[in-house]
DNA sequence: GTCTCTGATGCAATCGATTGCAGATAGAAT
DNA sequence: ATTCTATCTGCAATCGATTGCATCAGAGAC
């Protein structure tokens, strides 16, 4: 509770109340400016006799000087600045994959322009000619779409870019994505060591890799485990949203049911569904158990709690921001392929459970648990 | 999930593979740079010919013309781009906040570049000093302590600065901040009626306006309306998270107990205060009932869904673009206190209830309803 | 003692836009 | 026809840093 007090050099110099330069600086030495830009620059700074850079080092910490950004960006074309894209920042799962990427970026000297795109094509559009005014040096895009040409047009022109949570179908487009393929065989045998056979699917929407590939990896898995996956068991969801969760729901339910367990998507289509069982009378789990993926915040609160997918939103943003970097340095490496699948992991929570009917068939549950790989489980405490 | 398409204007004119300048879009239609600067620019328009500046624009759209943002900033000394410091970004509470800046900030031709302070001192510093070098025009400040010598030193310097969801005590330093003292009594309010007449409190913490405010109108609600307000009943919280929450309910019932019911400074404190009744194998709001604040997401679908009071907050951050506007533009104003506040509303949901003993005095809960005036209440379908 | 070489510093152009001032051109006034 | 305005356009300086090249001084070689 004490007062927060600083310091800092907000004038300190004598260079009136204006921003001391390398003018300034240069000056105070009594050398020249180009002298003061190399003594300052790590790269350049073996040109200049150590003692003028001493010297140099404690006029500018004196005058308080501050490169100006604009000059240096006018001069090198070079901004240290990453645009960054989501679709949108209120959805909590792209909050944590934002402080990654600004964890790792910031301390090498890069700011971050986040932008929303509301998945809306245009505006993403606009977004990047915007973000092209402004001379971004890289670009993070965390609202890909499978066929998306203007992230092909940014590569084109030379720009780094790399996608983020999603992937574009184009391989040539660097990206960090999860490990959709072994979640969803995780939440499968997970269900199925439950003792549930019938499983219905909401599915993303298959214009999105996370979409597509969950809904792959389910059908692949289901049939390898030699579950039923009838159409009539499939609802597709066009926007990963509460809404729409429910709505598949509902139609799932319409065309006569049937399944005592739905694998979800994605944790807001999953609560859309809780909530669409809900109206009609049924419980989650005691009728019908529902899954989650994303492992969002706040979904290990609500009830009941989630049994999801865990993604590691942060270190997905931290790795991308790496692999950018390096990207943007080595500029050789900007046509090759790059791709990143970070692990994942199941969480077993409350909405899950053995299906009402098959009181407790232990026997054929063990067997067909142990027939498939056993997936890293932990459970969070609620 | 037809295949995204653009037909952008990568490199359309005849400058090789360089970004067209002024002196390209010169050189086009025969004038000089600074005619064509002055044809662009809207505020020195008039001075040029019409038909040359529809010549002007033509060229300049057939070269995809952008002006340089590191030239003009240079020149002009303004770089439209506004700081903006949340504590974390991570913190449900802020992404709307952030996305209601950004909705009204980018029509005007300004990026925000939004950086995590994590709530340390020596990080708002360090930021800060970052932000300068960048040239920001004006600052956003969310992560506001009540003595903030930053923000001082920030104001002192003539930046534009404006404080969002919370204020400094200095009433210099421009803000938008929510209702917090009529959040507060309506809670009461909605307690008292239940008829709840021990009401413990868990406050926030004291250094931030939010805490303060909350607590102080706490206090003297809960007098004038009759209560006991004694200290045993009170439990501060030093950090507005769930861990806090819940150390500050347990102590509260290690001090004996004896309220009904728990009005907390924040949603997440809730949360905490919640799972420590539940350690105890208590129920909300069976046993106690437990109220928040501010309505961040998802505690709609928590369980209990919290009753709370809820923040506009996309609309703060809306207004709080709009008053930066404003005082960036008319310079003249910037040392005149300018404070918006932003009405709240209650939202009853599942974690109240009557309290257990008192079954239903409903004569006396009636006459202390009306007594008070009757706050806004919203109620949220779950 | 002169010459060469090397390492340190200075010079000046440059990045792309803005803007005060000067010059030019047209039309109006005399 | 000449002068005077009023518009419009061009010139050139400027913002602050970077960087290729020139210069200069001193050390070392002969």
């Amino acid at each position: 509770m004490a007062e927060k007090d600083v310091a800092g050099p907000q004038s300190p110099g004598g260079v009136g109340n204006r921003r001391a330069t390398l003018k300034d600086v240069a000056q105070a030495v009594g050398v020249h400016v180009s002298t003061v830009s190399r003594a300052l620059n790590p790269e350049t700074r073996h040109l200049i006799t150590p003692q003028i850079v001493e010297k140099i080092a404690e006029a500018s910490r004196q005058l308080g000087y501050q490169p100006n950004t604009a000059a240096y960006s006018l001069r090198t074309n070079r901004t240290r600045t990453i645009g960054v894209l989501v679709p949108d920042i209120t959805n909590s799962i792209f909050p944590p994959i934002i402080r990654g990427l600004e964890d790792t970026l910031t301390p090498r000297g890069y700011a971050t322009l986040v932008v929303n795109t509301d998945g809306q094509f245009e505006r993403e559009v606009a977004i990047l000619e915007t973000l092209f005014a402004r001379g971004v040096d890289g670009l993070v895009i965390a609202s890909a779409e499978r066929e998306d040409s203007a992230i092909r047009a940014v590569a084109a022109r030379g720009t780094p870019v790399i996608t983020v949570n999603r992937r574009t179908d184009d391989p040539s487009i660097a990206s960090v994505i999860n490990d959709e393929t072994e979640g969803v065989r995780y939440m499968l045998n997970h269900l199925v060591a439950l003792g549930h056979r019938n499983i219905a699917t909401i599915a993303g929407n298959q214009a999105l890799s996370t979409g597509q590939r969950r809904y792959e990896a389910f059908l692949r898995h289901a049939v390898e485990m030699g579950l039923d996956v009838s159409p009539t068991r499939v609802g597709f969801a066009s926007t990963f949203n509460e809404a729409d969760g429910e709505r598949c729901m509902e139609e799932l339910m319409a065309r006569g049911g049937g399944f005592t367990a739905v694998l979800c998507a994605n944790d807001r289509l999953a609560i859309g569904a809780i909530m669409a069982l809900r109206r009609r009378g049924l419980s989650c789990p005691g009728d019908i158990s529902i899954t989650g993926f994303n492992d969002m915040a706040m979904v290990d609160r609500i009830d009941p709690p989630l049994t999801t997918v865990r993604i590691q939103q942060y270190r997905v943003g931290a790795a991308a921001a790496e692999l950018l970097l390096e990207r943007m340095t080595k500029r050789s490496e900007i046509g090759k392929p790059q791709h990143i699948v970070m692990p994942v992991e199941l969480v077993v929570r409350g909405s899950t459970a053995p299906p009402a009917q098959t009181s407790g068939n232990a026997a054929a549950t063990r067997d067909l648990k142990t027939a498939t790989r056993p997936a890293k489980v932990s459970v969070r405490s609620v």
